[in-house]
Parts: C-alpha cells; sequence; structure tokens
DNA sequence: TAATATTAGGATATAAGAGTCTTTATTGTT
DNA sequence: AACAATAAAGACTCTTATATCCTAATATTA
C-alpha cells in the first residue's frame, strides 16, 4: 500500500470522529462499542484516539460509563485538526518529491505546481468540519464501516 | 514518514527521469553514474528503472556504454506516466478514508470534496511533462539531488 | 573469443507502519 | 471496601516498503 495520502491510523482516527460526533447524547462513547461497529482493531483505535485526547480534540474518561467525547463542539473541530494529530502537517508544507529545502526560492521542478494543489487540499480539509459531516450522516446512508476482511486459508 | 502522497521509490523515478531528459545526447545513461550523482541507492535504482522499462517510459541496454534513456519523446513524457508504473494510479481513484465502494453513489461524508482535489492532482501531473521540467532544469538552478544521509554511529 | 562493463533479477536484511496482547491505573457500582 | 468496567501504556508480533547483496544474462571491445 504504497502511495498514500493518509496513513490507516489517520482514517481510522477520522472514521471514529465521524461517529462520536453522531452521538448527540453528549454521553461518552465506548472504544470498545465504536471499534466494533467500526470493524477498526480495538487496541489500535484506543492508541489512536489517544493522541487525539492529547492534542485537546477528544475526551476520555475511565471506569464504566467511561469511553471517548469530543472536547470542543463539531463545528469547531476540521479534519485537517484530526489530520494534523494523527499524521503530522507535513504532507500540507513538504516538497512532493522529498528534497529538503525546496521552496520559492530554491524550487523544485513542480514545486509551484504542487504547492497550488497542497494548498488546496489543506483548504478542504480545514474547511471541513465534524458538524457539517455529522449532519450529512444523518441525511444521508453515509458510509462508515469498514468491511470485514477475509481471513485467509491457513497454510498447509 | 505516514501519510505521504508518492513512495519513495516513486520520487527516486521522478528525479532519475528528470536526470534523464535533462541529457540531450540521445546516448544511454549509466545507472550506477545517475544514482551517485542523485545520491540514490544504485541497486534500487535499478529495479525503480525496470518498471519504467516494463511500461514503455524508458529503454535500457547492458553491456559497455549501456544504460537508459526515454522511450520516447521527452514531451510526451508525462508525470503521471511514471507515478502510475511505479505506484500505481490508485491515489487518483480511491476514497481518501479508504472505503471500498464509495462513490458518488453511495459516498463516505467527504467524498465530493476529495473528488475534486483528486481530479486536480491527478489533472496537474498529467500536464507536466518531462520536456517542461528538463527545460526548466537548464533556464534555473533547480534542485535535483538528494542529500548524503548521515549513517548513524554503529552499536557498542 | 576472451575480458569487461553493464542491466536483470532473485535472495536477504532493515526500518517503519500496522496490529495484538498483557498489565496497570482509574472510575463507577454494589 | 470490593468488584467490575474501562482507558492508558508498554511490549511484542506481523507485514510491507525500503535497501542491500550476490549471481546471471547480455553487449561491447580488444
Amino acid at each position: 500500500m504504497t502511495g498514500m495520502v493518509l496513513s490507516k491510523a489517520c482514517t481510522y482516527g477520522i472514521l471514529a470522529s465521524f461517529y462520536v460526533a453522531r452521538e448527540k447524547d453528549a454521553a461518552f462513547v465506548s472504544i470498545r462499542d465504536m471499534s466494533e461497529d467500526l470493524n477498526i482493531s480495538f487496541h489500535f483505535l484506543t492508541k489512536i484516539l489517544q493522541k487525539l485526547t492529547a492534542h485537546g480534540i477528544m475526551i476520555s474518561h475511565k471506569g464504566p460509563k467511561g469511553g471517548i467525547s469530543l472536547a470542543k463542539k463539531p463545528e469547531k473541530i476540521s479534519l485537517l485538526e484530526i489530520i494534523a494529530a494523527i499524521d503530522g502537517d507535513e504532507i500540507f508544507h513538504e516538497c512532493i518529491l522529498g528534497l529538503p529545502g525546496c521552496g520559492h526560492e530554491k524550487p523544485c521542478p513542480i514545486h509551484e505546481y504542487w504547492a497550488n494543489v497542497r494548498a488546496e487540499m489543506e483548504a478542504m480539509f480545514a474547511n471541513r468540519t465534524l458538524a457539517e459531516t455529522a449532519d450529512g450522516l444523518e441525511q444521508i446512508e453515509y458510509r462508515l464501516k469498514l468491511p470485514v476482511m477475509s481471513t485467509r486459508p491457513p497454510k498447509l
């Protein structure tokens, strides 16, 4: 799986954020339940959500009735925040060819072109909030779940 | 290094293509020389270039005075071709959240937004040819070389 | 035809992401 | 106070991209 814009951890984090945002009753959402509903590894998802809590995007609560919830109003949380918390924001600032120091002064052969696309991508993610995506989830039957992976047959 | 648009193999392949395109004298370019000039692992670069020859983008020639050269006029080779040959074109067609079956019919919550950005990205790469980038390389002191990585000190 | 220079290709090694497992810390409930 | 439920945290495994190494195949040159 080469050449992917977002890491798997990041896509999981975004899907989980949609899931939490959809829960309107301010209670905490169980990570276990969420992991089962979304078909995401529980322990892996836990680690990802820890990054979101560390960045002040979510709040966690231990013990019975514990779980996770948004730390801010969903209209105040952009996908860019979530991406930056999990993957970092290098993708929105680095040279597409990985050349360090590439910039307007000393550009790589496609610097200006990529800088444009990159900026549009960043703006798009910055403008998408959990509020609108959660709203969308109510109106249309949006897809959220990952498919259950077929386990490969055991070797003989 | 998570969340990267192009794999390292792909960026190497593009840099090498620039390098070959810059050689105007129709002779073959030595992969060894190129790998040293660009600071790219010789054996790794060899494998990457094999993909480009397999896709009809380059021609290779064994033996003394052998090497690699463009199979077509540089104005006929787009960066998209090179990317597709090395990384595949999934990145230009898949859901940003990795949801299989995501599309106009059954969209993920950000499908339409990503589809737009994705299409612009693809068009940008489709419109960049080796000819113009090689031209640019002559006019301005463009950057091509990767930095020499500092080797980590040996374990005790 | 022999020697040499070069790419081709397979086998192996390394590093990082992805995913799993176990233990600990914390909180609510009885 | 004891118990159960839950997130936190670290160690470990698995997989894949990245990188290296070695041998084979091929072409040029003398």
